[in-house]
DNA sequence: TAGATTGTTAATCGATTAACAATC
DNA sequence: TAGATTGTTAATCGATTAACAATC
């Protein structure tokens, strides 16, 4: 597959690809470098410029087909390739994640529930049990385990990386603060740091009242 | 306040504010731009650069005072300029936030939270009542809501924020796909898209296994 | 064919990094 | 004073935008 696409490349095609499926819902079967960077609110040029690094998708004098355009940025990101994933930490967030993501569609399935409080450990989430964390290291024995969403607190987050590292997980859905990277370098890690998006609308919010 | 400050320095700010909370926690009281830049993964060029967009914090020959660059981030930010919001939405997700959030050192109070389910309404998260949606208008009488946390699902979502921005709400933040901005481009929003970060996190796996 | 729109190169813009004089 | 480290200017790097020939 392509190397060296930038990173700020890669984070529109998820993007793309949601416009995409949206216009096809619409029954649009071709769209414009032009259409689209309006729907993206970007430059016609960008548009072909990403799509461009990684083929010629598009036809001259007439654009690029919804429907193949749609199936390449899948294969690009590699949504069609499943990775088993468990997800650590079944609170209010962890359930969220669990019962209303279409994991299918994203190149995951979530192999395994855990969480260390007594009280949920039996319940199911979409049919997936919540299994004891002190469970995980025979969960794992004989399954290919390649991710860990960590919807925990961030004082557990340390200790249970560890294990996870060890049991050879490398790629990290990261809800905590706690910064996996500083003590794994060579871990994959997305880092979803709500506060720091809610401070940066604070600071657009208190900008805009000057 | 400064303006015309680019976006990816106002999204670094969080970053450095809680690594300085940390640093502080540690009993640290300084902290030179090359020790910053390490816990930021960055130059320390960058962190001087950053820093003096909004005046200078150091000190030749000594660094920066850790309490003071974190109170002047604070203030740069706005983190002690309380916004009202309302939460929509009490769902898993929205109420895995309302309940772990601290939003008072975010610049926000949850002033109410409201829900169309009716098996809900009436029950509490941090002793704050969930609402019946269709009370907001009242509620919103005055009261200054200067924001909505949106935990709905995407469907939902055009409608209610085209009733919020009737009652003179312009910041969102917006955990749905809904695009508020097509709509509404005056509106500061904030758009959480944990799919997208998903599929990058796929991304990133397929990659490295090439 | 004429019009539309791509693919791609070149130009511009902005963000990051380097360098170093100022100074604590 | 000598060493450390900032503030700030200049250089570099990368990403975005413009332009236009190629071509459907």
């Amino acid at each position: 597959m392509n190397k060296n696409i930038s990173k700020s490349v890669i984070k529109r095609l998820p993007r793309y690809y949601r416009f995409l499926c949206e216009l096809e819902e619409q029954g649009c079967d071709r769209v414009s470098s032009g259409k689209l960077s309006e729907i993206m609110r970007t430059t016609a040029s960008q548009v072909r410029q990403d799509l461009n690094h990684f083929g010629g998708f598009g036809h001259q004098g007439y654009g690029y087909s919804v429907p193949r355009l749609k199936d390449e940025i899948i294969n690009i990101l590699g949504l069609n390739n499943t990775h088993d994933a468990v997800l650590i930490g079944a609170g209010h967030i962890g359930t969220g994640i669990a019962a209303h993501m279409k994991f299918e569609n994203m190149g995951f399935r979530i192999a395994g529930i855990f969480d260390s409080n007594d009280k949920i450990i039996g319940d199911t989430i979409n049919s997936i049990p919540i299994s004891d964390i002190k469970t995980i290291n025979d969960f794992t024995v004989g399954r290919d385990i390649k991710a860990a969403f960590l919807c925990i607190p961030k004082d557990a987050a340390p200790e249970v990386v560890k294990n996870l590292y060890n049991l050879g997980i490398r790629s990290f859905w990261n809800f905590t603060h706690y910064d996996i990277h500083a003590d794994y370098p060579d871990a994959i890690v997305e880092n979803v740091h709500l506060s720091d998006m809610l401070m940066t609308l604070c600071y657009s919010m208190n900008e805009q009242e000057d």
